[in-house]
DNA sequence: GCATATATGTAAGTAATTTAGGTATGATAA
DNA sequence: TTATCATACCTAAATTACTTACATATATGC
């Protein structure tokens, strides 16, 4: 079977990346804002999520520290760094071109 | 490093089904076509498009027989099949929704 | 006779997911 | 009080699509 997906392959970084350019956030509160801004329709499973955070703090594209969060729970809070703002950047460009390639295809083919 | 990439992971079923939609074609014209309708954005390899039209064709999305190019030469051309159409219809709609949500979290994060 | 564009294909390697686990704590209900 | 749930972190095996790099063959133009 061809995965039903709850995810563009490719698009994970960016968005977390996106989620955390507002304001820092913990791992799991950054899945559940993804998940409410795109209305249930990106699931972002934390099979995904914690090794694309490794990643990307390992590319030096976002930090994290352990804070407490409102519920009174330790958590590794993440922020983008000034690389990781420039990484951003890029992956919008990126995926408004692709995506928009697509919608050319899509609609002239 | 992270791929430059000239295609969105998943979606060159959808964009081989669609281009073939229109008439049937050989799998190098539907590469062409796909790179030339996206403005050279989108490029096909033959490494990821044959095995793709391997894949759709075992699926029984398209068909294929041996016929003349325009140029005099022999060439595998594909066609949708009923159920192919049907997958086609599936993944315009599958694409809609996951870009719209990305969508979202881009302008609302 | 040789290079180039057309045309088909395969194989090894890479990377991002899915699926399926596991651990631990604070809050809530029985 | 103890059981359960939501929160919060994590890893590992398997899947899959794609990239990169080959290999082959024919028609056309020089």
């Amino acid at each position: 079977m061809s995965r039903p997906s709850d995810l563009i392959q490719g698009t994970l970084d960016l968005l977390i990346l996106r989620t955390i350019s507002i304001e820092p956030k913990h791992g799991w509160a950054i899945a559940k804002r993804i998940q409410q801004v795109s209305d249930d329709v990106l699931q972002v499973t934390q099979g995904a999520l914690y090794p694309a955070l490794h990643r990307l703090e390992q590319q030096g594209w976002i930090s994290s520290n352990w804070q407490l969060t409102d519920t009174g729970r330790e958590a590794k809070f993440y922020r983008l760094t000034k690389a990781g703002a420039a990484q951003l950047k890029k992956e919008l460009a990126q995926w408004e071109r692709l995506s928009n390639a697509i919608g050319l295809v899509i609609r002239t083919a």
